[in-house]
DNA sequence: CACAATTAAGTTGCGCACAACTAAATTCAC
DNA sequence: GTGAATTTAGTTGTGCGCAACTTAATTGTG
């Protein structure tokens, strides 16, 4: 293929993909806005249900793992969902550099808000389930390529 | 699935998308940045560049249609790419709405150093092209799925 | 023609992402 | 044990993306 051909918009697979995660974003807001969430406070939540307890703890510093964050994103994001009484951020006494973050009740009940959610956007794409994990398992194979 | 299982992260479509545009994004900054380029301003670019021309002319509307962005965001970007004087910005004369967007002598001559860059970040991909025009469609039929 | 509706670009405000940096606590190495 | 290096959060500044709005020009309708 041709440098010009190369550098045609429609042939870059990073603008479809940058394209889908703006789609994506957009078909999720509305129905994140209910729960008066943003799609990135989505995801920290989800992390946070999946241990479904107002006990258990994640530091920032897991989180910003899990989710491919840095603290410059995640604190003031953190700081919002305290605000909204969702979670706490709690200083851990044994390594006062960790802060702990936990749901509180309040957070914990979202989780029933939000039971419906994937199911719903799942059937935005129109997909079949195995076309769903077909697509998974390729994103993720160039996922840990590029990420090494 | 599980209503637990499907609020899982691991099982999220959109997450991995999310991760797949912000990882694309990490890969051609720094080489953008030897341009002055964002990547969303690379993007303007490629539109642009596929003119091949100084005297060719886009509005903002056209751009925004192309790129799935509204004015909101375009408008601060281009004043910005036209601060770099790789592009102008023109109100037409017929249509004194309408702001005509062309390149610069500058903005024509960059498109010889963006050349390598299609070819280096598939590389990166570690994909066969027939691998990556099979993404692509998957991708461009989500695309068009999602956006009706 | 008049004037309401529409269209195009721009502005404002908010919340990410992320680079670069700071502050403070902990760990490491001597 | 002490100072250097590392680690963890947080802050600051920039540039998106987008909702909501404004301004100005054009189009449509009676």
């Amino acid at each position: 293929m041709s440098d010009d051909e190369n550098l045609k918009l429609e042939n870059q697979l990073c603008f479809r993909l940058y394209s889908m995660s703006k789609l994506m974003n957009r078909h999720y807001s509305p129905v994140l806005k209910k729960l008066g969430l943003t799609y990135s406070q989505y995801l920290v939540m989800l992390v946070l249900w999946e241990k479904n307890s107002t006990s258990a703890a994640i530091s920032v510093k897991q989180l910003g793992e899990k989710l491919d964050l840095d603290s410059g994103t995640l604190s003031p994001l953190l700081k919002r969902l305290e605000n909204q009484a969702l979670i706490s951020r709690v200083r851990k006494s044994e390594d006062e550099r960790s802060v702990e973050i936990k749901l509180t009740d309040k957070g914990c009940q979202l989780k029933q808000q939000a039971q419906d959610i994937p199911a719903q956007m799942f059937s935005v794409t129109g997909m079949s389930i195995d076309e769903l994990h077909a697509l998974n398992n390729q994103l993720d194979k160039l996922l840990s390529t590029m990420s090494t």
